[in-house]
DNA sequence: GAAACTACCTAAAGCCTTTAGGCAAATGGG
DNA sequence: CCCATTTGCCTAAAGGCTTTAGGTAGTTTC
């Protein structure tokens, strides 16, 4: 008589995904899991390949996540109401799934990161940009400030770095996306390149 | 004949901080840390309570590190000039010594934060803004866009986010300090408080 | 010079990871 | 329907990291 308990890699993942909920993603590990499933830590070695790889389908699984949430809070918006639920999609998500959060801001191999949900999101972050007007190169920089910014304050956010301070993390959350949809809005010209006109370093 | 080896919690760190550095963070152990001293593991806890303690150590010392070098950039200068360098220790920072600075960005509990050189990070962000025009509490909001944002695209960068994309990353990050300059010397005034004029939430 | 302390040690328990090899249930071709 | 294969979970075992308990030999102190 042999339990069945019917492990698949994506299984895991999303169970994963729910311990580092939890527990925190730190503590998120195989003999956790397997736990989790009341079955022997052996009997996972078969769906997974190791313990990273089933934190790397973590993090895929969370990136894919926020980015289907990304994806319906865009649509029908444009410019600063772009904008602002863009960011929010990832505060939200991050306030609500903490260990989800992190488990997304896991690294990964080049390989694995450009067949990611990771893609999606930068292109996400340009389509909020079509409601300013910046060409390239300038919208790279500043999808790579948008990013930085959002993720930066959320990950500090979440570290506890804003807590009992005033004024409360909201309300600079909200200026700091006033501020950003106002710099986008009056992007600064690049400067001129400074010597080789042609052949920019 | 007993070798004594002259550990102190001090040196723990320092050495743990190098340790980090060369193979990650993660990897910093206090069976590892035993190793590089030629020690047995159990005579580390005489010098550390745990683990944890190692790495909170660690991660102070890296604050401090951190704070060292932003006070001596930030001597003599002021307005962008002041921006650019503090946002530059940063950077250079973590490109130096990429394993100490995760290690700086470990989560410590808030009386250890509160005790920690990250108070005199945030004293020298605005220290910063003393050369733009900015009141509280738009002044904090200010210091709350500049850590977020420094320290989330070093965070990207580190994790290989804009690596083999173009434009080079030193140039999104020389345009995303052009811009957070622009931004600083044009702060957006902040809306009307919605309802209540004579007490802000 | 004895007492107390310091600095490192041995021993051991507990948990996590990973590999190897086994057995029963499910599956599927003849 | 039956046997062979595959699938899914198991036991066993080795190796590493953490942490505590208890020892021992220099070193300091009075």
């Amino acid at each position: 008589m042999v339990r069945r308990v019917g492990l698949t890699p994506e299984r895991l993942a999303l169970a994963g995904a729910e311990l580092a909920d939890e527990v925190g993603f730190e503590q998120v590990t195989v003999s956790a899991l397997a736990r989790r499933f009341d079955v022997k830590v052996a009997s996972l070695y078969s769906h997974v390949r190791n313990s990273h790889d089933l934190k790397t389908r973590i993090a895929l699984l969370v990136l894919r996540e926020m980015a289907d949430r990304a994806a319906a809070a865009l649509a029908g918006r444009a410019g600063k109401d772009a904008l602002v639920a863009l960011a929010n999609v990832y505060r939200d998500y991050a306030h609500e799934h903490p260990g989800r959060y992190a488990a997304g801001r896991q690294p990964l191999d080049p390989e694995t990161a450009a067949a990611s949900a990771g893609v999606r999101h930068s292109q996400m972050t340009r389509a909020v940009l079509r409601g300013y007007d910046l060409a390239e190169p300038e919208q790279t920089h500043a999808v790579r400030l948008l990013g930085s910014t959002f993720h930066g304050y959320v990950s500090l956010e979440l570290a506890g770095g804003f807590s009992h301070s005033s004024p409360d993390s909201q309300e600079s959350w909200t200026r700091v996306l006033d501020a950003l949809d106002a710099l986008l809005r009056s992007w600064p010209a690049a400067p001129q390149a400074p010597s080789e006109p042609s052949e920019p370093s």
